[in-house]
Parts: structure tokens; sequence; C-alpha cells
DNA sequence: ATAATACACGAACATGTGTCCTATGTCAAG
DNA sequence: CTTGACATAGGACACATGTTCGTGTATTAT
């Protein structure tokens, strides 16, 4: 195990991911016995220990001796828990129709910077409005949020300039997958196929005239969500 | 106490306006003895009572034997200021929800009947709901229609196979948009961009690796409506 | 009047859950 | 080697908390 490495350990950030993706997924905190499976701990005290050096940090904030209190101050996906805490009060007060907040614009060709703080806020009028039944069922709807594509580096997996992409929070993806990345060096959002090799991941651009990307260091990119729906409204020549 | 009442008795309301105010002031859930204090009632029973009623009406959910696991489903609380906008954007969002019919499945091989009668009824359970916010504002409702694409002939022009498109109703169509056309020899019904030339009428699949049908016979198709938006639902790998 | 039903109270119960104490192992510095 | 800080485990303990059962009291229907 990492000692003394200043900032969060592998444990802590193990721990603010499975607590940010608990809360996201049931609307209440873990317990110290979730927790600690969710890390391969038995022992609470040593679950314990480790919250009560997050909360030392300030990443969290609980209530003494009260069940389930805790409360996640910095979310360790930052831009991803903010959003999704900000749909579920618009999302899950409403069954058929889902607002999903449009974040931003995405380049699928070269890539222009989305800066992950402006992952950060969302505002309500800009939002993508979906029937829920049009989603498959088992998409959580606070784990959705909505992106503009710019640019035709996806054209041949049917992804056009000007397309609304509709994503799904996650932190890993299969081979093949469509997903939004951010890639850490560049500050940049980009929208690729994504492929783990031996020691390094290919993002793909489908349109074969651009040429992959190439990642060596796994922290250099994080993974910001899955593609679930893309809606493209074809523009007619005359009303 | 009120009796009878249907819908939310005074005491649900107090206790939906509880659980709201508890969650945004404190981020977790009250307990059930939380909930007693907050409406002068002494008896955790009569609160699990209470809560079960809430449970079965939808308005909260709950894991059992977890302890302040309480989800508000439909916040109540009227006078927030935040809460009202939020109901106001619900609001407004269901009255710009559109049931479009989907008349069925577009494909090579299987005709499709789009006589205008038929377009007069439709079963809600197989229409596709838009938000209004996603069509362009000037398309009237009730000329839309739906339907599912089987084959991938237009691939390349980012519709797959599975792909939901919404049409607009029309005869005509200008050179270069997207339409259904109905082949009055072949009696199918099928996607293509539409080109008007001298004597001949082009129908052009986007993907170069099919063979453009010419109609020399003005009179042997009948365009059944513009595309004007494109549903596609990605699958993810792993749900 | 009687039965059925909804509402209400309280207490007992089982268990979920946070807290805390002790013990052990590991590693770097003295 | 010793020491001490850190990491880890196990478990006892107290109490927080959801569940359930027994009982009582109105209101309504038969």
């Amino acid at each position: 195990m990492a000692r003394r490495s200043e900032g969060l350990s592998d444990r802590h950030k193990k721990i603010m991911t499975f607590l940010t993706k608990f809360q996201e997924d049931n609307g209440y905190s873990p317990s110290i016995r979730e927790i600690g499976d969710s890390i391969a701990v038995k022992s609470t005290s040593l679950v314990d220990y480790y919250l009560n050096q997050l909360e030392e940090m300030k990443f969290i904030s609980r209530e003494g001796r009260v069940s389930r209190s805790i409360r996640v101050l910095k979310p360790y996906l930052p831009a991803t828990a903010k959003v999704s805490n900000a749909l579920r009060q618009v999302g899950r007060s409403l069954e058929d129709l889902i607002a999903i907040p449009r974040l931003g614009v995405i380049q699928a060709g070269q890539p222009i910077p989305i800066p992950a703080s402006d992952l950060a806020y969302f505002d309500s009028e800009s939002g993508v409005e979906i029937a829920r039944s049009l989603l498959p069922s088992r998409e959580k709807v606070s784990d959705l949020f909505a992106l503009e594509v710019q640019g035709d580096s996806m054209i041949d997996a049917s992804i056009n300039d000007g397309d609304i992409v509709i994503l799904r929070q996650a932190q890993e993806a299969a081979n093949g997958e469509m997903v939004a990345v951010w890639l850490v060096d560049r500050d940049e959002t980009t929208l690729k196929y994504f492929y783990r090799e031996q020691d390094t991941i290919r993002l793909q651009p489908a349109n074969p005239q651009y040429a992959p990307i190439i990642v060596d260091n796994p922290k250099a990119l994080r993974i910001m969500g899955k593609v679930v729906m893309v809606i493209r409204q074809v523009p007619t020549v005359a009303g």
C-alpha cells in the first residue's frame, strides 16, 4: 500500500468514488460496513479511520452517531456528481419526461477544449427534454447528461455535426463502446470509440479520415460517460 | 383529522414537506422518529403507516431495513421558490410532450401502408413521445409520424438499423431532402435522399455500397414524408 | 346495533450501525 | 535493535432505527 502519499491515497479515492456513486444510485449514504465491503476491508474501525481522514481533509462531512449521514463535499468526480445532483431534483420529480442537462458542446473532430469546470454548471433552460419511454428502462435518470456535437469525426458512427448525444455517466468502458473522454493533458473533451490495448488506450474516431488518439498513461484521460442515445434534427430545405 | 381525503391528507403533506426540507438541509434522510417529532406523533408505527401509504402512492421510495433510506420521488413543497420553480418547469414540460404515432417499421422489402386515413388512429402505447422543445417550432404536430428503421442502406446518412425516424407528412420534396417514399411497383417503403433529375427521380441511399434507385415514371413513387429527426438508442455493452 | 375500516398509541424486538478498544504487522528513523 | 508512526484486523458495545404486535378509538357501512 502506498504510504505517506500526500493528498488522497488509492483507498481514499476508492472510497470517494464509491460514496459518490452509491449516493447517486441509491439516494442515500452507505453504512460503514458497506463502504468496507466496497474496498474489501473487513474491519469497521479501519473504514472509520479513513472516513475521519477524509473528513479532516474536508472531502466529506458527517453527523456524529447518525447512520448514513455522510455528505460528499468534494465529489471525486466533480463535474458529473454535481450535475447528477441537479438532475435528481428535476428528473426524479417526473415520470414521463426527463430533463437532461445539456452541458455544452463536444467537439468530435478536432477536439476543442471543454474545460472540466464548464461541466459544473448547468442551466435548466438549456436542458434537453426526453421522453422516458425512449430510454432503456434501466437507465438511471440521474446519470444522464447531454452534449451537442461539433465536428464530423464520428460520421461513420452515425453521429454528425449538430447532433445531440445523451450520455450516461461512467468511469469505465468496455472495448468498442462509444464514450466521451476528458483528455487531461489537453484539457479537452472528445467523443470516441474506446479500446483498451496492452499498455495504452486507443481512442478511435469512427471516421477513417481521422487518426486515432493513443494514450499511454491511463491517468491522462477520464471517461465522462457512455453514449446511450443520439438525437439528430434533420434540416429540411423548405419549410 | 381529515379522513377519507383522497390524495394527500394534511399529515401526508406535512411529512412530504419535512422530508424535502430535511434532505435539503442535511443531505440525508430523517429517521422514522425524527419524522414523528416533526408531526407531533409519538409512535413510530404510525409514521411507518404513513410512510407506507406515501410509498404506495409513489411519493417516496425506501429500502427495507435500511436506515434513512427514504427517497423523495415527487417533492412536495409549494412554498419554496426553488421547488415551485422546478414544478413550473415540470408542468411546462408536460404540456410540451408530444405523442407521435409510430406507424411501423420501414425496411426494404416490407411495405408500410401510410395512407392518410391511417394517421387518424394510433394507439398511444405504440407512440413515440417527444419533447416539443426538441422539434423545430414550426412543425405541426399533427403532421408528424414515426417509423422504426430496419436495414442499413442509410448508414452514411447517420441513420442505422433500429433508429427511430420522425417524419413530417409531405407529398413533395426538394432536392437533397431525406424522404420516406413508397415505391408502387415494388410495393414497399424506403428511406432515401431525394433528387429530381431531367425526366427521372433518383433515390439515393447515402451508403455508397448501395446503388441508387432510378424511377422514370413519377407516378411509380409516392413521397410519404420528410425526415425531420432521427433518434438512435445506442446499446451499451455492459449495463 | 354490529361489523368493518381507518386512524392512533405504545412498547417490545431484532438488528442495523457508529464508536472505540485492543492486538498485530510494517516500515523508516534513531 | 528499538521505537514510534502508520496501516490493518477483529470485535465488543451502546444505541439508533426499522419492524411488528397488541390494543384502543373513532367513523362509516350494513
